[in-house]
DNA sequence: TTTGTAGTTTATAATGATTCTAAAAAAGTG
DNA sequence: CACTTTTTTAGAATCATTATAAACTACAAA
């Protein structure tokens, strides 16, 4: 399993579960976006057994620590996670509920010229909404 | 009072209540960030009767459907409101958890060069994460 | 004014995503 | 294997938000 190590070397046990969580999550090119309830519906179809929902939450908030996920910002009844992890721009197509990355080369530079004492920036990104 | 207009301009019988909101959101020249919990405490302290929470609900949604408020995505317990409902960006001061105005001069143009068919673009909003 | 009606407020219950709990199971170590 | 630590799990708890339904209010027609 190349999930194994992966999770040795963050200090978390390769468990049946994480394993099997890591095949959804990781075992593609393609970002996914997702909601804790989509990922329970992908991991119910891509295996026969079932994960409970509490790991499922443990599983993802542990991730996302260890740099693995990360969270968008979307007003939502649910929070989505992300498995491209590096600072980027989202479509948000508001009738599918669906995000969609977008290139930086798509938006281009972005410079923010305030400054707020005392404050460092930590991440700039864009959320660009659409509508039909 | 100069609410009352407004919002029978608006197909919403000015009560008592909702004036009293009004003049807590609308009477400054500054934009007003908050969450429910937070606009309840400053209703509170404005004034000496108290407002169910489920009217500082009720009002709230009328006032965002009405185009009076605009709900800003950020990933917090709590759905941030704001009395700016033009398209603009924010800092997101995640120590304080608060949002700042940025001006569309301090993010400069954005371009948005990637196109999804049959889609149109709502809005474009930076949101910039600050740290210590 | 009085009366009728639709709109509004309110306390309270319900909902639903998320988190907590604590006991059982699994992993790691030697 | 024996032992410790981590993880999983079902179910309970939490908490922001929404729904309910009865009392109240704005408003205008009679
Ligand atoms: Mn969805
Ligand atoms: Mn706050
Ligand atoms: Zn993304
Ligand atoms: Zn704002």
């Amino acid at each position: 399993m190349k999930y194994i190590e992966k999770l040795r070397n963050s200090g978390l046990r390769p468990t049946k579960q994480r394993l099997q969580i890591c095949e959804v999550l990781f075992n593609t090119d393609k970002t996914f976006h997702f909601t804790i309830n989509e990922l329970e519906q992908k991991i119910k179809k891509q295996a026969n057994n079932k994960i409970s929902l509490a790991t499922v939450y443990n599983t993802v908030h542990a991730f996302e620590k260890k740099g693995y996920l990360k969270q968008i910002p979307i007003n939502s009844s649910e929070t989505y996670f992300d498995t491209n992890v590096t600072d980027h721009h989202h479509f948000y197509d508001l009738k599918e509920e669906k995000l969609i990355d977008l290139e930086n080369s798509d938006v281009g530079p972005i410079n923010i010229l305030k400054k707020i004492n005392g404050k460092k920036i930590k991440s700039v990104e864009v959320l660009v909404k659409l509508e039909d």
